[in-house]
DNA sequence: GCTGCGTTTTGATGTATATCAAAAGATAAG
DNA sequence: CTTATCTTTTGATATACATCAAAACGCAGC
């Protein structure tokens, strides 16, 4: 297991976790909220680069994560990896392993972490027991397929210059959400990976990045993105802006 | 609604249907298969050409094909689609509709088609009952988001023609499993939807079927597809061969 | 400070696939 | 059977992006 040596373990408790909403079902009551509590049993710390669970190992738990930045990646045979997504506070990582009790896909830290680890044991039992729990389940499920849905129609239909417009949207939505800024972000991830994110090769994604920056629409140095115009950006991504 | 006018509504039993093993739990002793009956509701018939559910309707029941096959697709706002999926008896469609109650994709049906209904409600009161039946949900999810995760591997990371070869595999295995022949397949979609899959253009579909098909690997002739020499097929999805 | 290593940028060139175009087959309608 | 329409194939050309290469930059260790 990926998580033996560096990961400590502590027993905590949703009902006083602050990011309470972002990753568990906001109606419950305080009641139900302590029996929320048994559906995370440890936590644990990942140190950034190191892996999560890996494709092949046995599925056990749910992970949510409570601080930090992971990537998910799966791997062709010849070892081109493919990055499937890119995962914050409040989000939940390892779905993939349910099907087959196995994980499909590498979790790796991109700066160090720490997640709630969710016996999935557990999640299914108290889901049976509450409905608004088993419908977060299912929700945070449908999410994800919703999300690869429209990762493929940007893989598949989008310009290299469109995917990074989309994916920068995306990601400070995503901050602003977690009450980050709107307009700055620290990337967590390289180009390489971002690349590998958006199906194009690193110098096409640093080459999209000069080309933003040059036209003023973002400033980049290195990690540090600032938006400076993000109706640009997002003329960028639906050209028609008739939505 | 899409299913108003042509859809006709039969009261049926999934204790009695020969999909079942491939839709439902197979573990199901008799007394529970009959509780289980309670998750379908009604069944309806789908014609070729006509949508099951559209982006933006309701989301009130997840479908079971029985009989037909189906593409679900998503667009950009200027209107370019992308097909997610090709789906056929014993799978089910609908799942995205969960996380914003509201259905995020198209489903057409391409050719004459019999869903089962199971209103989402049912599938989560029986599943509170069944840990099975729970059990089966989850991993038909987390299936999905799989696939999706290859799928991405595949549009970001192969070339046209490795693309086609996983495509042409994937879909006899699927189609073996149902009972159907290993090497000859009668293609329900166009080149074009075919292209939309994976990410490439219609031509750039028919050029690589013309490929395989002039070295001998496949026979075509329009929609039928014979598959000459499989282990070739494989080869160039995965040209190291180590798996 | 300097040195070495990994990341990012930028430039020159190559190539897979898109695009444009037209012919050849299928399918459906009259 | 003939005509019209849609799908598929094939060819010629264009182009977005990949690849190859090298310089610039940033960071960690000395």
């Amino acid at each position: 297991m990926s998580l033996a040596i560096t990961s400590t373990t502590i027993k905590v408790a949703c009902s006083s976790c602050n990011l309470r909403e972002l990753c568990m079902p906001i109606s419950f009551g305080t009641e139900d909220m302590k029996r929320l509590d048994e559906v995370v049993a440890t936590r644990h710390h990942v140190k950034q680069g190191e892996l999560l669970f890996r494709d092949g190992e046995p599925f056990k738990s749910l992970f949510a994560i409570r601080t930090g930045f992971f990537k998910t990646s799966v791997s062709t045979p010849e070892g081109h990896e493919q990055v499937t997504g890119f995962q914050m506070a409040g989000e939940i990582i390892g779905l993939d392993g349910i099907v087959t009790d196995q994980h499909s896909c590498n979790a790796v830290a991109l700066e160090d972490a720490e997640v709630c680890v969710m016996p999935f044991a557990n999640v299914e039992e108290l889901s049976r027991e509450f409905p608004v729990l088993q419908r977060h389940v299912h929700k945070i499920m449908s999410r994800e397929i919703v999300r690869e849905n429209s990762m493929m129609l940007l893989i598949g239909n989008m310009r290299s210059e469109e995917r990074l417009a989309a994916f920068l949207l995306n990601l400070v939505q995503r901050l602003h959400a977690r009450g980050f800024s709107q307009s700055e972000i620290v990337l967590r991830m390289s180009r390489e990976e971002i690349g590998s994110y958006l199906g194009m090769k690193l110098e096409t994604v640093s080459r999209a990045f000069s080309k933003f920056s040059d036209e003023g629409i973002i400033e980049v140095k290195q990690r540090y993105v600032a938006i400076l115009n993000a109706p640009a950006l997002k003329k960028i991504v639906n050209p028609t802006g008739c939505v």
